[in-house]
RNA sequence: GGCGCUAUCGUCCAGGGGUUAGGACGUGAGAUUCUCAAUCUUAAAACCCGGGUUCGAUUCCCGGUAGCGCUACCA
């Protein structure tokens, strides 16, 4: 394909560009998938680059959990940078721009404020107080080593109207006149992002750019450094943000850890559930689907179905993940195949400090499967299983809540025991015989199992009663049955 | 303040000049089961406001309002 074709017309070459300032938060994470989708929806090449210009921000603490949160996530990349080893490039591209007479340099200090506080006192002036120099006088104070920062001479005054096609948000436009003199180079000599982002897009031939809606305006800079540089913009395509139920813009600084997805891999998300949640917000493929594979997402994606409007991550203190991410969880741990799912619970018992072997687990899971809506939640419902020393029991438990009393707690206590001791232990088995000695009893099932229920789990809501004892086993069972009924001695 | 973007149930996502405005999550009620969960049935729940255009606007246009974003030598 010649170079001249139109970059939405060649593969595709899209890009990831965070910046390790903290943690890998989800608005990231779901810039990162819709970029994925895209390159490999369309057969393109996926290049991570890390935009690291940053030095007062940056930290190897904060690039390891972008690694991690990426290698969670389990999407892959082709190609890999670090803006920081290009920057001899960018200062010489920046000179390139300053030599064509685009830009020039400003010796005003920095400002320390962010500047809030002239925009609040309605200075919006383009560069303020700084007059342009001329050429002489700007090269006699470069000369003697003055700093400068470097800004863009934005061409303002012409009429001109700077415009794009975005993929998501259609035709943008904007007047030159409307767009300040932004610096491409700080005055410590540093690119800034801008400079360095477009270069590097540039540099590395991308032909799409799939960010945040937050660079939209952004983007009219982008086209004039570009331009400055001598190359053709790549295509836009901007994704509407992410926000709080506050209505802000997911922040790491406001919303805290529920914005970092390693939180949501603590917490036990499934990475393909997390993802087809993240990619729910602000795309759909425009049917009913909901709870979809990765390969599914992968073949129904395209940037044409993603919408405008900024999609709230429903989130509270109490409860610091989405509803229906939670619920797109269960459903993907439910499809899950067994094995697949005990190895995944592994770490969890382990972290517990139960002593899970992956043969345990595997006859555990089928039994909780559907009653865990996080990987987490397995510790809880399945302690029992691992527990040498259930807590003490709630005589209250143990009696059935329907028309019983401790007196008849204890009949079925003892005679649980009688049975289950030559009764093997297999469900067919273990059904046939409870459900006799209930009828026995003179007692529903419902009514006698209680007891044995509480008695083996050490609590009302259990997994299925058959299968749970015959995992337990004959030993522990009429273990834990007689001590329950031992607990219930002392009020009879 | 300027500029830009957006506006459908509580939330996410469809729809679209004439519809009983659809699906999902969550919530309520019921069914089912040895409890819980799962499952099934069912209910409540929305087109920001005002003008146009039109026989007819929630849909198209304009304005307002609200929210968000950008307006840094942050990214």
């Amino acid at each position: 394909m010649p170079d001249s074709a139109p970059a939405s017309a060649k593969t595709p070459r899209v890009r990831f560009a965070p910046s390790p300032t903290g943690f890998l938060h989800v608005g990231s994470a779901r810039t990162f998938i819709f970029n994925w989708l895209y390159a490999r929806h369309n057969r393109g090449t996926m290049v991570l680059r890390l935009d690291d210009t940053d030095v007062e921000r940056n930290t190897e603490a904060s690039l390891q959990s972008i690694f991690e949160g990426l290698r969670w996530l389990g999407l892959d990349w082709d190609e890999e940078y670090k803006q920081s080893e290009r920057l001899a490039q960018h200062r010489r591209q920046a000179e390139a721009i300053f030599a064509k007479g685009l830009a020039y340099r400003d010796f005003t200090p920095a400002h320390t404020d962010s500047g809030e506080q002239s925009s609040a006192q309605g200075a919006w002036l383009f560069n303020p107080g700084m007059p342009e120099l001329s050429r002489e006088e700007s090269d006699r104070r470069a000369a003697s080593g003055e700093p400068f920062a470097l800004r863009y001479r934005v061409p303002r005054g012409e009429g001109r109207t700077l415009s794009f096609t975005d993929s998501v948000y259609g035709e943008q436009s904007k007047l030159a006149d409307e767009v300040e003199d932004f610096a491409l180079l700080r005055s410590d000599g540093m690119p800034t992002y801008h400079l360095a982002s477009c270069a590097d897009d540039a540099d590395l031939a991308i032909t799409h750019i799939i960010r945040g809606q937050d660079h939209l305006t952004n983007t009219f800079k982008h086209l004039l450094i570009f331009e400055g540089l001598g190359a053709s913009p790549p295509q836009f395509a901007h994704l509407p943000l992410l926000v709080a139920p506050d209505g802000a813009k997911l922040s790491k600084r406001r919303h805290g850890p529920v914005v970092s997805v390693t939180t949501y891999r603590d917490a036990g998300f499934l990475p393909r559930a997390f993802i087809n949640f993240l990619c729910l917000l602000g795309w759909s493929p425009k049917d009913d689907r909901e709870f979809m594979a990765l390969d599914e997402i992968r073949e129904a994606f395209t940037l044409e179905n993603v919408n405008r409007s900024n999609a709230v991550v429903n989130f509270t203190e109490e409860d610091p993940f989405d509803p229906k991410a939670v619920w797109l969880n269960a459903e993907h741990i439910r499809a899950l195949a067994v094995e697949e799912l005990s190895r995944r619970l592994q770490p969890f018992f382990t972290q517990a400090g139960f002593e899970a072997t992956p043969e345990k687990i595997l006859a555990i899971t089928p039994l909780i499967r559907e009653r865990i809506k996080l990987l987490r939640d397995a510790v809880f419902a399945a302690d029992f299983f691992f527990l040498k020393e259930l807590a003490p029991y709630d005589p209250a438990e143990l009696i059935p809540a329907k028309g019983g009393d401790a007196a008849m707690a204890r009949r079925v206590l003892q005679y649980a025991q009688e049975v289950l001791a030559t009764t093997s232990f297999d469900h067919d088995s273990l059904d046939q015989a409870l459900r006799a000695a209930a009828t026995r009893l003179g007692l529903k099932a419902g009514q006698a199992f209680q007891p044995i229920r509480v008695a083996v789990c050490g609590r009302k809501n259990a997994p299925p009663l058959f299968e749970t004892m015959a995992v337990l086993g004959r030993e522990t069972c009429i273990a834990r049955i007689r001590q329950a009924e031992e607990s219930l001695q002392s009020i009879v």
